[in-house]
DNA sequence: GTGCAATGTCAAACATATTAAACACCAGCC
DNA sequence: GGCTGGTGTTTAATATGTTTGACATTGCAC
């Protein structure tokens, strides 16, 4: 935790423009709790904390994961043509979110022709894929599980698991994934 | 938070295989305050609670979001039909992944009928969020701006920022998202 | 200027959490 | 049987959090 308890309460009081007693009411609590809690006064019970979150309102887990604001993005909004091909042979990746800092999810369009297989690619890297067919079927192994999907289903698994995707079909298949990059890993595209 | 304090704080401790005394000499209080918590006879203060956890080791963000550990999963695949509609009022919302544990990325199909409208919901969950548009067109706003997206087009913001999902047109939109569930905190066991 | 309503702060009374020291219970062992 | 060392629980005293009711300050209207 990098804020004291006393800050983050102040943040999100302001952050919603609540003044203490517009937010002691709605809580069920006195003005002065909110008070001394903000000058770290007190260290509140979770009981009273709760009460007070309760009023804006957010969860002590959120209360507690909360970070500071990020600077601002010129535009969430990104283009088809925005995105760029990385994809290889009978596969084509196009990233969802190009240029954005500090990107926690890397979404793809991922487009497979007929035939196209990437191959058994052994683990890497750390994290989790989650996925969903939106077209087409296509084949994935994930450890020594094969199944075949089609629109609609999606999958999930550690991406230390070794997985292949393949396009059997004779339709062209394409799925939208979504993994996690490692904090600090540079860009791998 | 689903689980009360005092039934995280006996899971954590029982995870790591702790008595309340050896604990409490851990943590730096007495082994009445770790019972009378468990039993949920008080509600501890922060700084209580924070001193106890720092016995196990784990952080107040931690303690709150991580969550109870479900069933292993045998399989990396969903079904169309394993995913539950957990959406509201003229928007469908289908998880993939369910029931996986420890999971990270949010992944929805989301489905928004004609004149379908989120409403401008307000900061909440922290993270970030990604996704595409894979059929129909839908307007999203994200703090100030607007745009209509269309097939293929996508977006990506902070969680914090107010949004809202529109569906304008006719037709039903679609749009594959995904959301990080938990930005730090790393699976403690 | 006065009046008024809002703000955040403070001190003493009160409520609650924490401690210290006991309690009861159980398992293993002599 | 009695002892020992471990467990979680309870109780009275103490420490801490919370409320009540005040205070000072600010901004706005009259």
């Amino acid at each position: 935790m990098s804020l004291e308890v006393s800050t983050r309460l102040k943040l999100v009081r302001e952050k919603h423009a609540l003044s203490q007693r517009e937010l002691a009411k709605r809580a069920g609590v006195t003005n002065s709790t909110i008070s001394l809690i903000e000058q770290n006064r007190v260290s509140p019970s979770i009981s009273s904390l709760k009460k007070v979150l309760d009023g804006v309102p957010m969860s002590l887990a959120e209360f507690f994961t909360f970070d500071i604001a990020e600077p601002v993005r010129p535009s969430p909004f990104f283009d088809k043509e925005q995105m760029p091909d990385i994809g290889g042979e009978g596969v084509k990746l196009f990233l969802i979110g190009h240029g954005v800092q500090n990107r926690h999810i890397t979404m793809l369009r991922e487009v497979y022709e007929p035939g196209a297989d990437t191959g058994a690619e052994m683990l890497s890297h750390v994290g989790q894929e989650v996925g969903t067919v939106v077209r087409g079927e296509i084949e994935l192994t994930v450890d020594e599980q094969t199944r075949v999907l089609k629109a609609g289903e999606g999958y999930y698994f550690e991406s230390t698991l070794p997985h292949r995707f393949r396009n059997l079909g004779k339709e062209t298949a394409e799925i939208i994934s979504a993994s996690l990059v490692s904090p600090n890993a540079p860009p791998s595209f």
